[in-house]
DNA sequence: CTGAAAGCGCTTACAG
DNA sequence: CTGAAAGCGCTTACAG
């Protein structure tokens, strides 16, 4: 392995200093440094002839800067199973990326001495060595951004992240608008009763649209249930438990994840009931999984590759105005789409 | 934004000098080093008091070493097209550079003042950002990849590329035995002139299924029909193109991809004939798209997602070994899948 | 228009 | 067992 020449080397085949050689390579020449057309062209070519090739590493330690952004996942970023999930963020992330002229830095070897993934490992914040990054993912400690966010790091999360004693940025899907949405649209074939279903677990999208229910009674000036809101595990729902529903007058649902949605629709059909003959159901996002059985879901669909093209954006604002490190968020439009899933209630179907 | 803290900041607080501080957090005590174990605490006391954080860039400087493995590809990695190709390798990459410790940086700013991907842009080696890279896509500049093994520059490109004036590691499929496998398993249902269909383009992994056509006829000792490799590209295919291959006696194919199979196969039914009955088709390599009338084709898989991990293995032995610069190749098996697409041919039906 | 020099924040012989 | 210091290869005021 023959040894890299340097740009000292560099400047002393060309006659010049090492300033000046930094000037060519940056093409600082005209801006603030000057350097005559011939010094610069033997700068060129003392370049050419030695194959020199800049050290990225001098470069950032001098300048601070390296031109790379991070990409940090609370799950494994390219397993199996979340193949179509990550996916359409990165290459929002990537096009973005591309266009602003960073590279992406993955980081893959983040477990720590637990094997959880985490930011900070024995003191070290991972992330400092890409100027700022994308961080994604549903099982985030909160703890860790909210000590990223006091360092003053730049990160973008995406996804909505509310962070205790802390403000950080994020771009979101609108769960809320388009939660909302669905719900009208069950008003407007004549709903009453429309409830929400999800897992039993508090995360800042079931907030949102758990927002959105509530939203569209308020809008209608409908009377809110007792209960809009049942908060159940998968493998809870039972016929028996739908049954229930029905007999507390709901005639619909709009739904957290197809994992639910289809125990809701085995439920009913196991009680000789058909969607959306008899009950209306929505999705509240993309399917998770490709369903052998799978009716054709009235539902939304997250902007997941704006989301991770606009977080890009963020990050790059902020590189480039450090001064302001105010947070920044914005909530990108989800697009419904018309299934079959959704209809008349019964009661209305008998007039 | 606060200040971050320096190694001497933790060496002052420590009462400690930076070498003792350099040895505690990058775990050498106890081997050349040595440190009481009521310093080392001391110095694990101010990091966590400070807060403070390596920065990668001066240890790389420092080191030559930052971890980081670089992945470029002569196409965009993330774009629609090229989801499903890439994905199975990013995923053996990943697997393996968590396994080793390596964080990915994925060259997404890579294309030069002609709009092309590449390596050298402006005399400069985009990837000397990392250690050492990955390498991936079907339309490498042999010319830059020459100059970069010539430089010393540790890499490894998935799949086989023949450099010319260069010998450069990679990882490729078994491409000629596995297309052997498929010939001969049409010489067993008795088929004697198989022919491979491919595009007039000249790449390493034509050149090998070709190989692997004309090993099977050497291992079985049948002769080698008069024009055993048909190159034409997919809209040339058409029924008299295939009366033409019928009259000179073939009775079946090796074909590079599913366009091509797919064509035969439109021109055959336009003849009225009918796959495998009159004429058999395998496929060499996955399917590229699915197909609405694609039948179940006799073919073999690319162990992607294995050629990408063992391109990470190589590099990182050669990291761990930078004496032996020798490129190292492997060969991966493929995987055989039974479909229904070869029978025996239509003359020893009659008999 | 150009150069000498400090500094970025580490690692690593080397000296003691 | 520990410290002083050179060096990694750049950038960037600053001086001229």
């Amino acid at each position: 392995m023959k040894t890299r020449y340097r740009l000292s080397d560099v400047a002393r085949l060309a006659e010049v200093s090492t300033a000046t050689v930094s000037a060519v390579i940056n093409r600082q020449v005209g801006r603030n440094i000057r350097v005559s057309p011939e010094t610069e062209q033997r700068v060129w070519d003392a370049i050419a002839r030695l194959g020199y090739v800049v050290n990225p590493a001098a470069r950032t330690l001098a300048s601070g800067k390296n031109r790379i952004l991070g990409i940090f996942t609370y799950e494994p970023i390219f397993p199996f199973q979340n193949h179509d999930y990550f996916y359409p963020f990165l290459l929002g992330i990537e096009e973005e990326a591309e266009a602003q002229g960073y590279n992406l830095l993955l980081f893959t070897h983040v477990t720590d001495a637990h094997g959880k993934r985490s930011i900070y490992n024995e003191d070290t914040n991972l992330l400092y060595t890409a100027d700022g990054s994308v961080l994604l993912g549903l099982n985030e400690d909160k703890e860790e951004l909210r000590r990223l966010q006091e360092g003053g790091y730049p990160f973008v999360y995406v996804g909505r992240r509310d962070v205790p004693d802390a403000s950080i940025s994020f771009t979101a899907a609108d769960y809320t608008g388009a939660t909302a949405r669905l719900v009208e649209m069950m008003f407007d074939q004549g709903h009453r009763k429309v409830i929400y279903v999800c897992l039993p677990r508090w995360i800042e999208s079931n907030q949102d649209r758990e927002d959105g229910l509530f939203r569209a009674y308020l809008q209608r000036g409908f009377p809110l249930p007792a209960e809009p809101v049942l908060r159940i595990p998968t493998e809870q729902i039972t016929p028996e438990i739908v049954r229930d529903l029905l007999a507390q007058g709901v005639t619909g649902t709009v739904v957290e994840n197809d994992e639910l949605a289809q125990a809701l629709l085995s439920s009913l059909n196991a009680l000789g009931l058909s969607v959306p003959r008899d009950f209306s159901i929505a999705l509240c996002g993309n399917p998770h999984h490709a369903w052998d059985n799978s009716p054709d879901w009235t539902m939304f669909t997250i902007p997941r590759r704006e989301m991770g093209s606009h977080a890009v954006r963020f990050l790059v604002e902020r590189l480039n105005n450090p001064v302001d490190t105010s947070p920044r968020s914005i909530y990108l439009p989800c697009t419904i789409v018309s299934g079959q899933t959704i209809a008349a209630p019964p009661g209305l179907k008998n007039l």
